[in-house]
DNA sequence: CTGGCGGATCTCAGTCACGGAATTCCCCTA
DNA sequence: TAGGGGAATTCCGTGACTGAGATCCGCCAG
């Protein structure tokens, strides 16, 4: 029982911030649309006079980031004119931070990447080198992708938890000796001259699918990210939860098998100690599923044991299966925690062991997640793989920086201290 | 894998919603603060010029939910005039729906309890009689306080979950057979002719904390629920979340205790099996702890039961101390998973069965949830013990209607559809 | 006792975003 | 080619916040 914080105040809003606001809004529903909006279908689905819409648009299209892209008319009348995001109108620079593997991309505004590109981690995980290599790499990806410097609204960084969201520091992440209280993006803001946001790696995934997963990145989900470990970033009505210091989504010590094995925190079956990647590898081996090939539970050698487990199962292999369909059955209940806690209308599942993934666990865990769901006699819970693809890590963190700029947020309205 | 659900878009905002929100902010800013506060000190602390700080005030004291309450000055100048809540300038009814025990209270508009009943939850259980019930006890409550019928601004209920938020039922909740979609909503409003809103008592405990909790009440927490069952409400940033059906905080089958009994979900060990109040009654009575008394495990008799238990361990009694030190530990440990995904700063305990834990908990909790917590390292999670009292629940379902009429919601910006 | 001073609050315009009504624009139909 | 209907724009009005200056109100020095 430490003192109580002193409350950060709720502040007011006025006039600039209700229009910065109801441009962001607007864009907002005209990229969440699939093929454009008309000016009137704005003003319904906005709830905004069409007067407003206009001037509105007019400032939008000042700013290139919607263009007007043809007319729509059936019946009698004028027809609509359709406003379409314009994808060159602005671009973001992601970097996805892993242990092993340094991604970076070029995202333009519709969500699409321009230019990517991937590095191993430089050996020893110093973070001035890993640093220097990250900020030589976006100068030369930028420039390969011939996008102007101008149009680029800043660079954002997926890095591994913990993080420090206030000081932009990555804090002794696993696997990553020599990062503790690394400021990460400071350092980036220095070495590359753009402006820097530092989340965690599920956050930006989660991000990522609100950005550009289409439907399934809207309301209230959470992504379940399915890498070298499990985490979940959480959306609740379309805005991120970050959690005070930016560290939510931590649920690899929820106990998911009470007879699985003993775990590091001193209890058994958590999800980190019975469902990841490295665990079902380690039991495969021990079961002598994978002959052959590199052994071991480290890094690349997780991957590599990791597909051939997959491939096993895919031929047929009957422990093979029975693995990867218990690991569904307990990742199924780690999701239930947390769907109950929160009271979710989606899951999403993503992240780079997901593709192998998918086609089970899409076939067990809707069923089982409402089995254990509390609110499944009021509303079903979807279960869905995202459509982000394998570099989510890297585009969620290009994707920070567009809804940063871009997102209807409500924190956008509020005047700073 | 479903059909993903149309999802309601973002809509903008204008002048009137500006002004009403920026209304609500200066009058939580007074709300929060311990002795009033002047004119330039809000535009201090909202960020809003001192003029329309002024204009504000005076609307706020036209509608009688301020005063002008002295003045402060110590040096040269014109001394400020402190500005305060009116308590008389808006009252609020709410009652806690419990399978035992209907509570009913008038809330003024500083939180404070006007006035509050108690009465046992009429037999059967039939929906119609305890509806009835209700309200007969509402009308003769409001009479007996003399308060002006129209400076109530509504009535709250707090049901046991699962409900439907948006139709405003309770759905077939444990101990209350009959009870099944029922609406609780209409037929109140219609029976007392107040505006009604209805919501889950966890969640309503927590709005409590918000609104008349004092420090505790501000930023992001959940609040623990120490009831017939544990749940737990959840505020982050100053907002409750209540889930896509008001449902969030089903807490009861995270698993805290892998060698713990059976539940009816088919594992082991959840806290709904192993640390709601019945299960240490029956645990306690097992090892022969609770000498006489009333034996059982069902409604008055667990209460009973608890008391006798609590008084064991007062006493000194080994095995007591051990059972109710047990709990905290599992206790603790759902509370870490809780906190862990969502990285809140504070825990809130709370709830009926709150009191005569505190003590104890307080002592033993902080330590655990720290050990236990993946943003440790970070910033600390403050424990503390709600200063609302036993009447949480109904105290809670009187402040939704504060809530949902007074607090500077980001969703009262935003157009109605 | 009185004028000066400093700070709080109010008055009075001024600015700007949204809203309503009327107008213009544009394509389809007859 | 004229008429019609729907989309988008123009023009003006309203209202909420802002800035500058005026006013108010006690303390303090003379």
């Amino acid at each position: 029982m430490t003192e109580i914080r002193q409350p950060t105040p709720r502040r007011g809003t006025n006039l600039p911030r209700m229009g910065d606001f109801n441009l962001t809004v607007i864009l907002d529903a005209i990229r969440r649309s699939s093929g454009g909006l008309s000016r009137v279908e704005l003003a319904q689905i906005v709830g905004l006079s069409p007067q407003t819409i206009s001037n509105i648009s007019r400032r939008l299209l000042d700013q290139q980031l919607i263009v007007e892209a043809g007319k729509e008319g059936s019946g009698p009348g004028k027809p609509r004119t359709i406003l379409r995001l314009n994808p060159s109108g602005m671009y973001a620079l992601g970097v996805h931070l892993d242990p092993a593997v340094i991604t970076t991309v070029v995202l333009d505004l519709v969500g699409d990447v321009v230019k990517h590109s991937r590095i191993p981690t430089p050996g020893g995980c110093n973070p001035q080198h890993v640093i220097a290599a990250i900020a030589e790499e976006i100068k030369a990806l930028v420039e390969d992708s011939g996008v102007d410097t101008g149009k680029i609204a800043g660079l954002g960084v997926a890095a591994p938890g913990p993080i420090d969201l206030d000081q932009g520091t990555v804090v002794d992440p696993p696997l990553m000796t020599g990062w503790d209280r690394v400021n990460l993006r400071d350092a980036l803001a220095d070495a590359t001259g753009f402006e820097t946001l530092v989340d965690k790696d599920v956050t930006s995934a989660a991000v990522a699918e609100t950005w550009a997963g289409g439907p399934s990145g809207t309301g209230s989900f959470i992504f379940m990210y399915m890498g070298t470990g499990i985490g979940c970033g959480i959306v609740l009505n379309d805005e991120v939860v970050r959690g005070t210091s930016g560290n939510a989504g931590e649920i690899g010590h929820i106990i998911v098998d009470p007879d699985g094995p003993e775990c590091d925190c001193g209890l058994r079956g958590c999800v980190k100690s019975s469902c990841i990647p490295q665990v079902l590898v380690a039991e495969a081996e021990e079961q002598g599923v994978l002959n052959g090939g590199a052994k071991g539970t480290e890094g690349p050698e997780v991957q590599e044991g990791f597909a051939r487990l997959c491939d096993a199962a895919d031929a047929g292999d009957e422990r093979a299966i029975a693995i990867i369909d218990k690991s569904a059955v307990l990742v199924a209940r780690a999701v239930a925690v947390v769907t109950n806690t929160l009271d979710v209308e989606r899951v999403v599942f993503g992240g780079p062991f997901w593709g192998r993934l998918s086609e089970r666990y899409l076939d067990r865990v809707p069923a089982l997640l409402a089995a254990n769901s509390a609110a499944n006699s009021i509303h079903g819970i979807e279960v869905v793989g995202t459509g982000v693809g394998e570099d989510v890590g890297a585009i969620g963190a290009a994707c920070l920086v567009l809804e940063h700029t871009l997102a209807p947020r409500a924190q956008r309205l509020l005047l700073e201290g």
